[in-house]
DNA sequence: ATCTGTCAGTCGTCCTACAACTTCCGCGGA
DNA sequence: TCCGCGGAAGTTGTAGGACGACTGACAGAT
């Protein structure tokens, strides 16, 4: 972690990435003290500063627990987290850190104008062309959910347009510049015979619905996505901290 | 702000919960630059270390966005993270910032040994005491949750005991200085006619399940809940950072 | 055995200084 | 007039040093 050149992050928030890699791959295992500050300062030859403001962060996310005059602790949620809700994440990266093999299916791709709700909800405006894809969500082959993605395409690279709905959509935000930095999820239990399809539509048809507008950075929406999780074929944990 | 003697928590902390009110109390509107770290030294009157910790532990619960150079802006969020999943706090303090009285109704309370499910999720000995409350959460006279609550006994003052299931349970638990500082909740989709009571019962039961194991600060669980939600009368977000 | 004071280790806060980044505004040229 | 460039001012990021406050452990006294 030298004195960084082009460096488009901050270098406390690389430091807690850094941290944080080392305590969810198990070198720090919860419970267990981290080096003290002054060891972390040696060890990565940055100030005490910067050491600092990246154990507040990891404290505010719940990974660590600071003590006056004790020392920094691993939480003990460290499993937990992992698939934590309130962390952003893919979820297929999800998928794959509890241990299966993520598998995207796509039913349907449509170009067309945003519905008012849509529109209220991406802050456009009514008519704008937006890009709507449905798909299945598969863990090991196994159905847990079913997407329905809506992204406004106003200001998107056209190049970048096709490649929606192929692959990942988090992957195709990013390259278009537009990754999603927050997003605020509401969350619905859904009894609806209507929602899925295949031949792994489950039945009674129970899901837990997360209505999701994400936000780049800068805080504009960049996409609008329902995501009906079949029940109990997913586990969904929320860290709560004051 | 000023040195302070006898404050329990750091200065720091009680700085960020300062800005927190202020920022949920509409006095920094969603988006608007907050005071720049100088402006804020000068009216709290301590150092821009902690003014930043501040800024840090709020930039990571995602309420504020600092940009270097630029300043601090509140994130467009506050409206929602109002009533935010990831935060820890009693239902009856959600339920009155959302603008609406709470009031908890009591429909049954026993003390028994734990099951073995709840000792384990407690991390405590099968059959180790325990008391349960059931409740009812109303706002504005309407049933909106059905909570059954569990807290083991073990190191649990007697005189606090008989209070159990009387008020708030943070309060009782806060009174035997075990309050919870984070929670870990499983969410569910559940239908089941069976949850409910009283002549508010939902037809159809179909709830959102909140099942939480909340912890001290400390790490050791003091309580396992489990709160059935009723789908459509309570509205869940969860902010998700990255 | 229990209590108490000491001490080393660690985090909390403060101060000063400078680097890096943003924003804005004015100047000059086309 | 319009555009583009540069610089100044303001703001956050990082560094280094200093000291206070708290914790945990240990030795000594009771």
């Amino acid at each position: 972690m030298s004195t960084s050149l082009g460096a488009r992050t901050s270098l406390a928030r690389r430091l807690a990435e850094d941290v944080r890699s080392r305590i969810m791959s198990g070198e720090y295992a919860p419970g267990e003290r981290l080096p003290s500050e002054a060891e972390l300062v040696r060890h990565y030859e940055v100030s005490r500063v910067t050491v600092r403001t990246a154990l507040r962060t990891l404290e505010a996310q719940g990974l660590v627990d600071v003590r006056h005059g004790s020392g920094s602790f691993v939480s003990d949620f460290g499993a937990g987290i992992r698939a934590g809700l309130q962390e952003l994440r893919s979820i297929s990266d999800t998928i794959r850190e509890m241990g299966h093999e993520p598998r995207m299916e796509r039913h349907a791709r449509q170009r067309r104008p945003a519905t008012p709700g849509e529109a209220a909800k991406l802050g456009i405006a009514a008519g704008e062309d937006v890009l709507a894809v449905e798909r299945m969500i598969l863990a090991d082959e196994r159905a847990v959910a079913y997407s329905y993605d809506v992204v406004p395409l106003a200001g998107f690279p056209d190049e970048l347009v096709e490649q929606l709905g192929a692959g990942s959509l988090f992957g195709t935000l990013d390259a278009a510049g537009l990754m999603p930095a927050r997003a605020l999820a509401e969350v619905h239990a859904i009894s609806d015979e209507t929602i899925g399809w295949g031949p792994q539509k489950p039945v009674p048809g129970l899901y837990v619905l997360l209505d999701q507008v994400h936000f780049s950075r800068r805080g504009s929406a960049v996409a609008h996505s329902r995501t009906y999780f079949v029940e109990g074929r997913f586990q969904f944990v929320v860290l709560r901290t004051n």
